[in-house]
DNA sequence: ACAAAAGTGTTATTTATACACCCATGC
DNA sequence: GCATGGGTGTATAAATAACACTTTTGT
């Protein structure tokens, strides 16, 4: 044990302290025909031009990393006010050839038709891949998407966080396919259906599924009221 | 939607790239006295001094941020290769006084026994006290131990990390208390016993509980290669 | 009629929960 | 003997899992 504790000198005085360059990278999860996707981008500079990668940004000094991914997620998909967590920093100093760069990566769920990235050119430069079928990816983040698939099997058993990668509007096998898809599993029908329902979270609509060859299925909503209210009397989502 | 979608240049040939300060701050949980304590320590330079924080130091060009964390928890309790994981990185404006400085937190898990900070003046500058009744800390710091602690609640339950708060060697009595001290509720003896006896992942000794009053409790290691083994099998730890 | 999925029912099995209870030990 | 925790038993309720079955609808 050291004879005196080094302590941190965080007072202001001091600046010759180190500096770091700072990235965000976001793993933007989508849900697309029973497939769970990722939307990667052709990186434009540097030596990586041209390979796919995480959309990411560098840190600016007046945001915050949660700005400054919502910015990024914003700039590839339009869309803004949606699911968006951090995931965790990553600061291996040979993650990026040369300069040592940390990245904070982030994952994002965004609802299938909110997908607005068709216009123009852009089908070149940003894509909507499987998640278990990426080409290869630059620096670290085919590692980065292994950890925030990780994260989201996780927290999709444990939160109703699904929710987010469905229209407003879903049939309880559009959610069962959903489950299926991101945990790489299949369920039960009838007991999937059981569990959804005896939760009390989901609101059936009025309306039915349509333009479909078969009994069309009802629609229903998830309650995001209700489950705050149920949080708080102590129930625990589970599936 | 954009033009032309916004390229970060990750090349090392743009060196003009914001920089910014960051730091490492730990919360350091140990368990003693049936109470789950935090380590916190007086700040020693700056504005802050005097005043009670986090263990934490600047992060080094040539270092992780893991590497910075197991650096910090090293001078602060003499221990290592411990339970030490990434918490958040916090990125506020107005987290710190002054220019913004980023700091990423980690969780770290001691086991009581191996709390070795009583030599000299240590006592002064750093101490255990409980998690749930701590003095007021500077900058975000509650909000970390906040956050820290709603983390450790919710992996005690679905990993067993909650052993690394435990010596090598312990009661059954012994680990439902971390767990009533961690969660902030209270078990059922006979159940909670079952409970963990059927996971497998306790081994029992040949010794027995000592220096107490009243009939002697069986002592039990956890077993990770068990653990390891099973997990691979897909079982999963729930308590 | 048939295909496809909607939606319900039934049963066996496992888990969770709440207790009552006896056992061993030191004072 | 009594207090304290060690440790076991058990009955009930609830959750899980497997799968058979009927219903609806467009083609």
């Amino acid at each position: 044990m050291p004879e005196t504790w080094p302590q941190a000198d965080l007072s202001n005085r001091n600046m010759d302290t180190p500096k770091h360059a700072l990235t965000v990278d976001n793993v933007i999860f989508g849900f697309d025909d029973g497939e769970l996707k990722v939307l990667i981008v052709k990186h434009g500079e540097g030596e990586s031009r041209g390979r796919w990668g995480l959309p990411g940004d560098w840190l600016q000094l007046d945001e915050t990393l949660e700005q400054a991914a919502s910015r990024v997620l914003q700039d590839r998909t339009g869309v803004k006010d949606i699911f968006l967590e951090q995931l965790h920093a990553f600061s291996e100093l040979t993650r990026h050839p040369g300069e040592r760069i940390i990245t904070v990566a982030f994952f994002a769920l965004v609802r299938s038709d909110a997908h607005v990235l068709s216009a123009g050119k852009s089908e070149m430069d940003a894509q909507w891949v499987n998640v278990r079928e990426t080409p290869e990816l630059i620096f670290d983040h085919q590692r980065i998407l292994t950890a925030a698939l990780a994260r989201l099997k996780h927290k999709v058993r444990h939160e109703p966080i699904g929710f987010n990668l469905l229209p407003e509007k879903f049939t309880l096998l559009e959610l069962q396919r959903l489950y299926e898809a991101v945990l790489d599993i299949t369920l039960d029908k009838p007991n999937f259906r059981r569990k959804m329902m005896k939760m009390n979270l989901l609101v059936s609509t009025d309306e039915k599924q349509s333009g479909v060859s078969y009994r069309a299925a009802n629609l229903y909503r998830f309650d995001l009221r209700v489950y705050k209210d149920l949080t708080e009397q102590g129930f625990v989502f589970e599936v």
